[in-house]
DNA sequence: GATAAAGTATACTAAAAAGGTCTAAATAGG
DNA sequence: CCTATTTAGACCTTTTTAGTATACTTTATC
């Protein structure tokens, strides 16, 4: 539902989970699908376009797993929901090439562009180590 | 398609076309429709959320149409886009009461609703006066 | 008062996306 | 070389989006 669906949501709890324990090897997905709630086989879904986009990495096998490639701190979100939920899902109307045959001249583009805008900046200003060390405990 | 459908979209292009002729009594929908290229019968059922917003407002019967309840500079993008997405679609988990029952304690619980405010902020500070008075000639 | 021009409301349909399940393929370990 | 374990990928079901079609109500004007 909206900009944020539960690819995006279970992705961050898998790399978070993988982000606790970076370094020691490979961890399969079982245990990140159980402690979040997750059905594993989605969550499983969910962790090859991470892998497409160079986030994690795979062993397969018996003692395979999964876990992270760069640092914690080297991942940006911005990385985690484009690889989840796709590029042009952020911001359908942008002005990208062939999104509009009517982007010359449209008025309303200036907003949504800019809310695009907007959107990339946070999350590109946001790495794994921060998202995963923050635990909240007021709501908005 | 994301955040923005095209609710928003052709809602934002109603809004614009009716801020341009704002002051000079209702005009028809037809003409907002046709300009645009949108289903003149699709737009009419986008146009009742807006009115239930109080954003616009109706006159019924023989030269009747539609027009703004107040003028342009004091219509606010995020009440637009909330009128016409729904609230809750912008971002699902925030932390909103009911939307997720392990909001306690959820380490990506911060992302998202930074998010969410991020957002928000940027469409509140936003006046249907500052959509309608740019045209953009760039693409991002 | 008849008429035509406008909004109001409901029901239906097709396509896409979200969410999830099931089966196949790979491989380390015995 | 066989099997348990784990990834990989095809498949399916539900919900939402986007739109169409149809019938109805209101009301200025002739």
């Amino acid at each position: 539902m909206g900009l944020i669906t539960t690819k995006s949501r279970y992705g961050l709890h898998l790399l978070i989970y993988l982000a606790d324990r970076y370094g020691s090897g490979p961890v399969e997905l079982g245990g990140a699908a159980r402690a979040n709630g997750i059905p594993e086989h989605y969550l499983a879904k969910l962790a090859l376009p991470l892998k497409a986009a160079g986030l994690i990495r795979s062993v397969r096998g018996q003692r395979g797993g999964w876990e992270l490639v760069k640092a914690p701190a080297d991942i940006d979100m911005l990385s985690v929901v484009e690889a989840l939920e796709g590029r042009s899902s952020l911001l359908d109307c942008t002005g990208e090439p062939g999104s509009c045959d009517q982007a010359a001249g449209c008025r309303p583009l200036a907003v949504w562009s800019g809310l695009d805008r907007v959107i990339r900046d946070y999350l590109r200003g946001l790495s794994l180590a921060d998202a995963s060390s923050t635990v909240l405990d007021y709501v908005i």
